[in-house]
DNA sequence: CCTCGAGGTCCGATAGCTGC
DNA sequence: GCAGCTATCGGACCTCGAGG
């Protein structure tokens, strides 16, 4: 694969991939959501609607204050900050606890042999053309996955269940643990699109007509080989970014950021206080591919998630003192109570400031002086009592040691069409200084 | 009491088509 | 080519019923 980028042969250890032919210098309408990222190499193995865009993290790393050597982002997601660090010569640290996203996010940022790749793929073709699979490997899934004669519902045909089976048993094969992640993900990436669901903000929801839909195993083979093949030839065509070490830590932020290692700075989107769990958004992956053995391990991973959902029942930490703004809200929101769709609402937004406290002064123990955090963040509200997260950052900041230095909005939600569809909730960047 | 599964509704973005 | 139209898709909420 040796002429795909058109790079000579020779010298190619200081021909970089810049972070411009990554983006190709495309215009976006806004810098705080994926809108339009799809077409980006590496962004789209795994849609992702949370992310915000590569381009806001090199507005970040050019207008900091302190030049950028090692920065962090403690909500990896899909890796955005991480991987455009890597393109932009800056090391990057980045956490995350779901299992299948960090799994997402080192296939990205990790460096490989395209050529072993390929090799991979053929082998991976080769055992499941020979293939006897089971559906054994889905005994433990939550009983609405895989077809069944006394279902009404379910996730995936039974002929694809086989077909996913048999992928997975020859990914396992694999004698590379690297290889392993990078098709894993692949499959990951394309779960979604054989099933009978849709994931969308509100979870999960069955397809129209999905009892009529049929996918056939070409059609299946098909979408695992282009997909492989394209993400193989992304791999090849950036392997050249100009930093290529990383640093991924799977699990809780609100403990790990404490422990990171001095850093000059950080770029981050945290969960919004607005209800979303995670950990069922990716719920299908992280049954199917095998990162959870039974509903206890969904239980902990949920627990180990910032306080920004109800979904579980959990002990949630008090609301920090120090925001004006942040009493407010919540004293409004206990007052409407029995208004509210949960009546756990006050306490997770009280739980939600406490996290993202806890993160600020992990991230303001391992900044070097002058260091900034960047964060997008969203408003919210309940029963119509606004929670403004900005403004209460904003207010709360300060009393771990930063200093407000930006707080800009560019954009805006628009509330679901249920409560009118008028209410507009702000998504903000705003910049936190170490004095 | 709790968890789990699932959906209402409507607008903006985008792909695809049509006629010039 | 391209303006303008139509069809389709999907969404950083909130709600509800079933069942344990």
């Amino acid at each position: 694969m040796d002429n795909l980028t058109g790079i000579p042969a020779g010298n190619v250890d200081v021909l970089h991939v810049s972070f411009n032919s990554w983006t190709q210098k495309r215009k976006v309408p806004t810098l705080g959501t994926n809108a339009g990222a799809e077409k980006l190499p590496f962004q789209d193995w795994h849609h992702f609607k949370e992310a915000f865009t590569p381009e806001l993290v090199a507005k970040a790393a050019k207008g900091s204050k302190r030049e950028l050597l090692r920065c962090a982002d403690p909500f990896g997601g899909s890796g955005t900050t991480a991987l455009t660090c890597q393109f932009l010569g800056v090391e990057p640290v980045t956490i995350e606890v779901n299992p299948y996203l960090a799994d997402l996010i080192e296939a990205k940022l990790c460096t490989y042999d395209s050529d072993d790749l390929v090799r991979s793929l053929g082998q991976i073709l080769r055992r499941v053309h020979f293939a006897k699979p089971s559906l054994k490997r889905f005994a433990t899934l939550p009983p609405t996955f895989i077809e069944s004669h006394n279902k009404e519902r379910w996730i995936f045909n039974k002929p694809v269940a086989y077909q996913i089976a048999a992928y997975l048993d020859a990914i396992d094969a694999l004698p590379d643990q690297s290889h392993r992640r990078f098709f894993r993900i692949q499959m990951g990436g394309m779960l979604v699109n054989v099933s009978n669901v849709v994931i969308n903000g509100k979870g999960r929801r069955y397809r129209r007509n999905w009892v009529s839909r049929f996918i056939s195993s070409h059609e299946f083979d098909t979408l695992f080989c282009e997909r492989s093949q394209k993400a193989i030839l992304e791999v090849h065509t950036h392997r050249l970014r100009k930093e290529q070490r990383y640093t991924l830590i799977r699990g809780d932020c609100r403990k790990a950021t404490a422990e990171i290692g001095q850093i000059d700075g950080a770029i981050f989107s945290p969960p919004y206080p607005n209800s979303f769990d995670y950990t069922d958004v990716y719920n299908v992956e992280l049954w199917v591919l095998g990162y959870l053995s039974g509903a206890p391990d969904n239980r902990v991973l949920r627990e180990s998630t910032l306080c920004s959902h109800v979904q579980i029942k959990r002990a949630y930490p008090l609301a920090p003192k120090g925001s004006k703004q942040l009493a407010w809200a919540l004293k409004r929101l206990e007052s409407a109570r029995n208004d509210l769709w949960s009546p756990w609402i006050p306490e997770m937004v009280g739980g939600y400031f406490h996290d993202m406290k806890l993160v600020l002064e992990g991230l303001y123990s391992q900044l070097a002086s002058e260091g900034e955090a960047w964060a997008v963040v969203g408003d919210s509200q309940y029963a119509g009592v606004p929670v403004p997260t900005a403004e209460i950052l904003a207010e709360l900041a300060p009393t771990v040691g930063y200093k407000v230095v930006n707080i800009e909005a560019f954009r805006s939600m628009r509330a679901s069409a249920q409560q009118g569809g008028q209410e507009e909730l702000d998504e903000t960047l705003i910049v936190l200084r170490k004095r």
